[in-house]
RNA sequence: GCCGGUGUAGCUCAGAGGUAGAGCAGACGAUUCGUAAUCGUCAGGUCAAGGGUUCAAUUCCCUUCACCGGCUCCA
């Protein structure tokens, strides 16, 4: 797997990390670092220490991570961070005692009879409590592969390797957390306790990790959005819900205008559609039910709700009353029909909604037949009432494009149609899924839908790919990954519209335009959109989680569930092809990126605030020579302010570097007479006095340019 | 959603079964200063919410809510 090499330093361990959904296979295990097999030989360790104080504990799977390495265990005693000092010992004396992980082949029945006895990831044979997980893992392991175990000191382990020679390689190490997962990351399998450490070659590395995710969690957008005042969360608004901050709506409007011009240059048309739409669009685009539970749930509008829940009353009044009276004159004896079927009433009520029918009118009195008539009536008129309407927060916006397009007669001339909106959505994200900006539940998307012709999308496609270079290059992204998701041809029909050969023309044309473009991309088969293959493009936050933060993604399929066609040159009806692309993806995720990105330094087009115009001093002319610098930088669209009060001139520098103002210009009374002022750049210090005109000229064409 | 942790002033945090503290931010006053903080005064809290134990709870227990970490890198 290829590794990009951090440029800036920090993300250094945060590198790209490709893995397949399967099992890791022997050849990729091979190819684990040097520093893999470090960790990965630590887990041993930790599992050896765990034993010593837990011989009962049961372990399943403890494979090296991004940044360390972890084991899973079941264990009824709950492992918290206090027990994380006597584990260590116990990993320390492994480690002092300097033992080496041995290898040893065996067949699969000899496997099996270690793990039955509980040998395997235990110190000893531990009869009545077998190595359940480890039972599991031989499953998974293909007929014919070779079986191996490793052994370090007592502690016996089913393992594929490899390892580093001796547990004293193990130069440092830390236990960081405890977490959960589920056995193999399925649901319905046991939680396990997973426990997370970290290991180094030596001492001095670890130190230096444990400084540079300090560092990181500086520039965790979650930190900064705070400082920075650009955004905030309030529980009576909900989880998930953005509330964006002056400071930070400057960050959204900067980014719609970049968007807006991009997007009318390249030949878009904006529209507008409303937050919510009726059930029934969600039933013809597929997301109801397929996509019910990531949308919030229906806001239902029922007219008669009144009346509704009146007659439903009334039907159960009439409901007990019917069976009471039958049953006190005639019990035992069959005198109902239910929906045609006879049936005593002795014994199990009949259901609420079912239709009486008294059968023996003979017998019955004139009182009860009179309750079944009015029951009969009673519900025919409930079922007259019409449905509740309901609607739903939209999750996307593409239904409603479709509609828009569908709207007037399409022509081949209209194509390509380019539609292009920041739409506002609604995602009912698990709860615990949560993240500060990169994961909400309102979300504003660089949204647009192109439909066209099957001859114009490889030029389509490739016109959006370009478009996200050239945001990334105005943002300065080196650190992101085209990620190509591709069908799964054993779920066509599940996961996937079953159309075998749409799938294969969309996918060949998507990788043919990414092989001429000359886009490095990785493929991952079983990601697709149900609609059609996407490639998204992978970025990572400052504290390593991985987030798809732009996306471009083909769709066959939709279109024509919503029956849009356009006249085609010989008369004839087609319908479209259409891209979905959102290059800034959403407001929320793409500002949360940017935070971090750069760490709350934003450029000057981006800045939120721009210039600050500090005084030293309250000398009259020297205020008013600030102020008529603020009101022509404002006239001009910068967001500049004045600091004229009376702090010190280093209280007020200090203040605004603090909330990151890109540029200070600072006002003495030498800069009043020479016309001048000292700029001052947010982290790079004083570069110098210049002409008032021509500093003002530099920051206009900064920001015009939107130079980094 | 599930497992675990956390929740004290606007922010960062201290504290303890006997009724709450600091720094910064804020307000007011003084300070006239050349590139990351001058000084003083004042104000700030139902200690997340609800319930329980107790003479007494912010502290102990339970529930709820929110946030954080993990559940995706599976011998």
């Amino acid at each position: 797997m290829e590794r990009e090499i951090a440029k800036d330093g920090w993300s250094a361990t945060f590198a790209p990390h490709f893995m397949s959904d399967e099992r890791k296979t022997l050849e990729q295990r091979n190819q684990m670092t040097d520093l893999e097999r470090l960790r990965h030989s630590a887990a041993h360790v930790l599992a050896t220490a765990i034993l010593r104080i837990w011989p009962e504990a049961q372990f399943a799977a403890g494979p090296p991570v991004e940044q360390g390495f972890y084991y899973d265990v079941e264990l009824s005693h709950r492992i918290t961070p206090e027990d994380f000092a006597r584990i260590e010992e116990e990993m320390k004396k492994e480690i002092k005692a300097n033992n080496v992980f041995e290898r040893t082949v065996v067949s699969r029945a000899e496997a099996l009879a270690l793990a039955e006895s509980g040998r395997l990831g235990g110190l000893s044979e531990r009869p009545g409590n077998a190595s359940k997980f480890k039972i599991g893992n031989l499953a998974d392991i293909p007929e014919g592969e070779e079986i191996s175990l490793f052994k370090n000191g007592d502690f016996l382990d089913l393992c594929a390797g490899p390892h580093v020679m001796r547990t004293g390689n193990i130069g440092a190490f830390k236990l960081t957390h405890v977490a959960s997962a589920y056995y193999k990351g399925d649901e319905k399998n046991p939680q396990l306790q997973r426990i997370y450490g970290t290991a180094f070659k030596n001492k001095t590395q670890m130190e230096e990790y444990f400084t540079m995710v300090e560092e990181a969690k500086k520039r965790d957008h979650r930190k900064l959005g705070k400082e920075l005042e650009l955004f905030t969360f309030d529980e009576d608004v909900g989880p998930g819900l953005p509330l964006w901050l002056p400071n930070g709506t400057v960050l959204i409007e900067e980014l719609e205008k970049l968007a807006k011009e991009t997007e009318f240059a390249a030949g878009y048309d904006r529209v507008r559609t409303p937050h919510l739409a009726r059930e029934n669009m969600y039933l013809t685009s597929g997301h109801l039910p397929y996509y019910a539970e990531s949308m919030f749930p229906a806001m239902e509008l029922d007219e008669f709700k009144a009346k509704r829940a009146e007659l439903t009353e009334r039907r159960a009044q009439l409901h007990g009353m019917i069976i009471a009276g039958a049953k006190s004159l005639m019990v035992g004896t069959t005198i109902v029909r239910i929906h045609g079927v006879t049936s005593p009433i002795v014994g199990g009520a009949p259901k609420l909604e079912q239709v009486f029918e008294l059968t023996d009118k003979g017998r019955a009195p004139e009182q009860l037949e009179a309750m079944v008539l009015d029951y009969k009536r009673t519900d025919e008129e409930l079922m007259r009432l019409d449905e509740p309407d309901r609607y739903y927060l939209k999750a996307m916006n593409c239904p409603h494009h479709h509609k828009i397009f569908g709207a007037v007669p399409r022509s081949y001339r209209d194509l390509p149609l380019r539609l292009a909106e920041y739409g506002t959505c609604y995602r009912y994200e698990q709860s615990g899924e949560l993240m500060g900006l990169m994961r909400v539940r309102s979300m504003q998307m660089n949204d647009a839908h192109i439909y066209c012709t099957e001859e114009q999308f490889e030029e389509e496609f490739r016109a959006v790919n370009e478009m996200y270079l050239k945001y990334f290059r105005i943002f300065g992204f080196e650190k992101y990954q085209m990620r190509f998701s591709t069908h799964d041809p054993a779920k066509l029909g599940q996961k996937f519209v079953d159309e075998p050969e749409l799938w294969k023309k969309t996918e060949d044309m998507v990788r043919n335009v990414l092989i001429k473009s000359g886009i490095n991309y990785v493929e991952v088969p079983n990601e697709a959109a149900f609609y059609g293959p996407k490639i998204d493009v992978q970025v990572w936050s400052a504290i390593g989680k991985e987030f798809t933060i732009a996306t471009n993604q083909v769709d066959f399929a939709v279109p024509a569930r919503f029956k849009l066609q356009y006249r085609t040159r010989d008369n004839a009806f087609e319908t479209p092809l259409c891209i979905h692309r959102a290059p800034l993806g959403t407001h929320e995720r793409f500002i949360g990126f940017l935070i971090e990105h750069y760490a709350g330094n934003f450029p000057l087009w981006l800045a939120p605030e721009q210039v600050s115009v500090i005084t030293i001093g309250t000398d009259e002319p020297l205020v008013a020579y600030g102020k008529a610098i603020v009101a022509e930088l404002r006239a001009n669209g910068v967001r500049a302010q004045g600091d004229f009060g009376t702090d010190k001139m280093q209280g007020k520098i200090q203040q605004a570097e603090q909330r990151k103002v890109h540029t200070m210009l600072v006002l003495g009374n030498r800069d009043l007479e020479a016309g001048n002022v000292s700029v001052r750049l947010h982290g790079k210090g004083n570069v110098g006095a210049k002409k008032r005109d021509e500093a003002i000229a530099d920051i206009l064409s900064a920001i015009k340019e939107r130079r980094a």
